[in-house]
DNA sequence: CTGAAAGCGCTTACAG
DNA sequence: CTGAAAGCGCTTACAG
């Protein structure tokens, strides 16, 4: 455990304790150039030894990088303040499995307030961005890309399908799965609360139920919540289906939250779950998981999504070729809620 | 905007443009050395024509700093899986609320998993960290400034109160203004649901309510509950003391989520809230917000206790001395669930 | 009051 | 197969 004067091991230390050039130790610890298999692990054990780490920001530096990936999520309005949606439970898983992810190889993750041009990312200057729910030609993903820093999404750009570098659910697999379970469960008039965003995820979600219950020859309801206002935004919409002539008994609540809305629309008129309606969200919560009775729900496993991205991305960083999306399965949890007894 | 061949402009093209020495520039940008204001300005002028930015990597290096900071937030267990808390409301706002202030300061926010060893730590190489809610003598706190890296907390190390390096809420005073407020509601037996853990914010808690209590001859009743599954937990403490003899007439149910247990276990037995019970939360958290009804808090202000530790940090991280803890302002949240019709 | 030079710890052409 | 040297962009003693 030999150390310098300044207490930090350098490659220098190591290059003279197994008396070799300083190349030849960034060769052998990088598996790069031409070196006998022997030296170079000898020189390993040496670095081992002496305890050496190499100096991420000096290599950073050299590299022109600065070993920070940047994550940015949807952000909303509520009543004039912008809040990003880490509240909620899915953006905050993406987050924890995007920083265990991103830490599993070195880099940082770093969660960005609202930024919005090139100057303030400059600032930052992340090696990368895993961007969240792109909206359609998202203006964000020509910006970076323009300032060549690569852009991983979690879900594709709506207008933007041909590009590749994106991970997923299988959203129209998820929707039809959920509606072939409400409906063996014995739902015929089943009401989708959809979100009024141009995601994909929503797209995606709202075509499929169209088309199901034109094969199914169902009559599709759909009502749009805002997606600042989750709770009430969706209780409204709730209550609004609640009260039609010709209600339905089942309910898809699409985005975390709506299920809260929903679930107090139903309370307040003494609709039961699961008897006089079934509710199903489409993304799983603790919420949904808490709630009396259980709230069946997709679970679209947002912590895998966020491995697949940093890893899309990583690759994008080291120069591979990045050919397909990447689709990450996702679970339907079949729950109380959608359980008649 | 003349560029070099790199693409890049560096502080040498300033200094070339500016007709001074790259010194000069450095001192010019940073508000160092002897310059004449003119000179300053001149410089200053200079570089923004030019669109300088000075490299962060490369300052980094220089300094031997990262240019990051690490948020550490407590990990429960959950049937065998760690979990970090940032699922909470309560440290979502604090991880936003460091982001938003660290990048203001030119700094990144590192979310970091569970780490133990130097070795880990070490890897990420932060300049410092902000902990929350450290155990009695937390041995992070030893193991990290132990390498250099300067610690804050948000709330104190209750085994080191004389450490002046942490960011709280006035614990004390929060509990005494609920059991004030609950008390000239009409509150007479007023039941504390308690965390299971040895953080400041517990003890302060429990002690103000203990001596509020015997000051004003009132019988403490308290529960303690687990801080691993918050919900089942509460729920479990509640039904005890809602099937006790003499039940409170009041609940104050300290952590996040422990009123989603409470509010449960009165659902079932048809106790009425405020009616039969008042609820009140020590954490205000959007549940909290809207439950019906909705249900009084103690708002901890989480984004102004991580602005406060985030500055601190960096006062630390410059050199500065702080000699003072900072307790920062909390708000009592008066709502349906203590106010007695 | 300002500048020339050293050097932070690495990687990468390039020479041998 | 291995080494000497340059250089990434900055800051900081130090010299004048």
């Amino acid at each position: 455990m030999t150390k310098t004067a300044g207490g930090r091991v350098t490659i220098r230390d190591v290059a003279a304790a197994a008396g070799v050039s300083v190349t030849t130790v960034s060769d052998a610890l990088n598996g790069k150039g031409k070196l006998r298999q022997e030296t170079r692990e000898r020189i390993r054990a040496t670095a081992n030894e002496l305890g050496y780490r190499p100096s991420r920001v000096a290599q950073a530096f050299r590299q022109g990088r600065t070993g920070t990936i940047a994550l940015v999520l949807p952000h909303r309005d509520v009543s004039g303040n912008e809040y990003d949606m880490i509240g909620l439970d899915y953006y905050m898983t993406i987050a924890s499995g995007s920083a265990r992810a991103a830490f599993s190889e070195g880099y940082a993750l770093m969660l960005t307030p609202k930024l919005s041009t090139e100057d303030e990312w400059r600032l930052i200057g992340p090696d990368g961005v895993v961007l969240c729910d792109p909206a359609a030609s998202d203006p964000r993903i020509d910006m970076l890309e323009g300032m060549g820093i690569p852009v991983v999404s979690i879900e594709r750009d709506p207008d933007r399908p041909e590009r590749p570098f994106y991970v997923s659910g299988d959203n129209e697999q998820n929707m039809r799965d959920l509606l072939d379970h409400l409906h063996s469960a014995g739902a015929r008039r089943i009401a989708l609360l959809s979100a009024q965003s141009s995601w994909a995820w929503t797209i995606d979600g709202e075509q499929a139920y169209q088309s199901w219950c034109a094969e199914h020859g169902l009559p599709p309801q759909v009502a749009h919540v805002s997606v600042d206002r989750l709770e009430a935004d969706s209780y409204h919409a709730a209550c609004a289906l609640l009260d039609a002539d010709e209600p339905p008994d089942a309910l898809i609540a699409s985005a975390e939250q709506y299920s809260e809305g929903a679930t107090r629309a139903c309370r307040e008129r003494g609709v039961r779950i699961p008897e006089d309606l079934m509710l199903a969200i489409g993304i799983d919560n603790r919420f949904a998981q808490q709630s009396v009775p259980a709230i069946t729900a997709i679970d679209l496993c947002p912590s895998d999504q966020a491995g697949a991205a940093v890893g899309m991305l990583l690759r994008r960083l080291n120069g591979e070729s990045v050919e397909q999306p990447s689709v990450v399965p996702s679970l339907l949890r079949v729950r109380a809620s959608t359980r008649r007894p």
